[in-house]
RNA sequence: UCCCCUGUAGCUCAGUCGGUAGAGCAGCGGACUGUUAAUCCGCGUGUCGUUGGUUCAAGUCCAACCGGGGGAGCCA
């Protein structure tokens, strides 16, 4: 008799076989003809399989007649045709095995849907709810894409720190990493002496592996990391985490222009395996969350980004007759109302806005020959917003000592940084990702802390 | 961090002019020839976020704090 998963069970090919299923019951059905049905669940896909329990079973009026939702079982039988509508598949069972109960006058997840702020609250059940199965599935679809692309055009996947003693990568406020008693940490001249913690000196988490990531393209050509990133700011919006997952690749060789190919392929590859690889999840998402997700993923593969520059993207919206809150100018950051414009209502598609003014952008981004404008790049799309953000990076020595001289940067804490211009410089470019904001855009989730399976925000990380 | 909204039963919410809290769903019991968010009948449920204040009387008015949501900033 063999284990097969609830996905395997429901497909018509199983009819016949003798199967073992593990799961969780979603609900229990009674008929009067003197049987159930029972919904089981094992997180295999998005729909149950369903299965018939008869009155002849030896525990049907002492067990199988009092489970449910939540209730683990094992559930031996024959996958048979479905008699009734809604399934190809059913299971007759020959035994019920009952392993945990879920007492249901005290289990907080109902039979009818429950807002997401509420099962947020509830983070160890909530992966047992359609939605966040079907997010969790989804998640690790795109997890998978990402690598496939990443291998199959010939990167290597490099393993950036976690901690950083950098304090200075410019990213964000940090969370710092310590082993001092903080009732009472050594001082020196009123001041935590921070050559007593464990690093020597003051340590981080890091904000971005951009850094790291740079010397070894300057070493092996294409890399990408793919790990956790943290930001201590007191951001409290749907699109912000104090940890989440960053996607960044850094090519050697690489101008604004490839990096800007390579942005739009990588994600027309990531949304073309969400709907390939997560039909029935996608369609899921498609009818209970937001019924525009797979037309506009479909839209998307099949055309091309729009690009513009910063200076036109300032023209347009200053010809655009739109009333907005912020006044455009240039020289000044596009603010959220701007972008979502653009990206929303001018050119209705992913945007991917570029040479941006130098005073607003980091050390590290390449200036034009106008001096004015360096080579960044921000990939925009349709309600999330900024989900990617890259630029090709200024491989010139003296003119990066130039804009870290202008950021009040200190040359010294950049040492290495500077070092990998001195010896065999090139140009290289690179951009970070933001994997849950890409699973929003996917599946059309409106908060950012309900595609991450634990979201960590101010004042948040009980699980 | 700033602006706005919000907190009442397990869940979603109503609660008028300040007079001592009630619907639906879930749950439980019963009915029902194979059901699909089944349906029908019956039954229960409260630290009204917390603390303080005003008042004869506060879910209701006031203040502070805490939690949640939306927007903004920071960014991915």
């Amino acid at each position: 008799m063999d284990k097969i998963s609830v996905a395997a069970a429901r497909q018509a090919e199983a009819i016949g076989r003798q199967v073992t299923l593990q799961g969780w019951i979603r609900t229990r059905r009674d008929s009067k003809g003197g049987f159930s049905f029972l919904e089981l669940n094992d997180g295999s896909s998005q729909g149950n399989i369903q299965v018939i329990a008869d009155a002849s079973l030896a525990n049907y009026e002492s067990e199988i007649k009092h489970l449910s939702a939540a209730c683990s079982v094992t559930v031996r039988g024959e996958v048979k045709p479905s008699g009734g509508k809604g399934q190809a598949t059913e299971v007759l069972a020959s035994e019920v095995i009952v392993h945990g109960w879920a007492d249901a006058e005290n289990y907080p997840l109902q039979k009818k849907q429950h807002s997401f702020e509420k099962l947020r609250e509830w983070a160890h059940l909530r992966p047992r709810t359609n939605t966040f199965g079907a997010i969790a599935r989804v998640r690790n679809c795109v997890s998978r894409s990402i690598h496939n692309f990443f291998q199959e055009e010939g990167f290597l996947y490099i393993h950036t720190p976690i901690i950083t003693a950098s304090d200075c990568e410019g990213a964000g406020a940090m969370f710092r990493v310590s082993t001092i008693d903080p009732a009472k940490p050594p001082l020196k001249e009123g001041q935590i002496d921070y050559t007593q913690d464990f690093f020597g000196r003051p340590a981080y988490l890091t904000v971005s592996g951009q850094l790291n990531a740079e010397i070894f393209a300057c070493a092996l050509g294409k890399v990408y990391t793919f790990g956790p990133t943290f930001r201590a700011e007191n951001s409290n919006t749907s699109r912000h985490l104090a940890e989440f997952w960053m996607i960044e690749p850094e090519m050697a060789f690489y101008e604004l222009t490839d990096n800007m190919d390579l942005a739009e392929r990588f994600l027309k590859r990531v949304f073309r395996d969400a709907l390939d690889q997560c039909g029935e999840d996608m369609q899921f998402f498609n009818d209970r969350i937001d019924d525009t997700v797979i037309s506009t993923l479909d839209a998307i593969i099949t055309s091309s980004f729009e690009r513009v520059s910063y200076t036109d993207a300032i023209d347009i919206l200053a010809k655009s007759g739109r009333k907005f809150e912020f006044p455009v100018a240039w020289g000044t950051d596009l603010q959220a109302e701007h972008e979502r414009f653009l990206t929303e209502e001018h050119f209705k598609r992913p945007v991917v806005l570029y040479n941006y003014p130098r005073s607003i952008k980091p050390f590290y981004m390449r200036v034009n020959d106008d001096e004015k404008t360096v080579r960044a790049m921000d990939v925009l799309v349709p309600k999330v917003g900024e989900i990617i953000g890259g630029s090709q990076r200024e491989e010139r020595l003296d003119v990066l000592q130039t804009r870290m001289d202008e950021q009040h940067l200190k040359a010294a804490d950049y040492w290495w940084y500077t070092e990998l211009r001195r010896y065999g410089t090139v140009p290289h470019s690179g951009f970070g990702l933001g994997l849950e904001r890409v699973i929003q855009f996917i599946t059309g989730m409106q908060n950012i802390r309900d595609v991450i399976p634990f979201p960590r925000t101010p004042g948040n990380a009980e699980f």
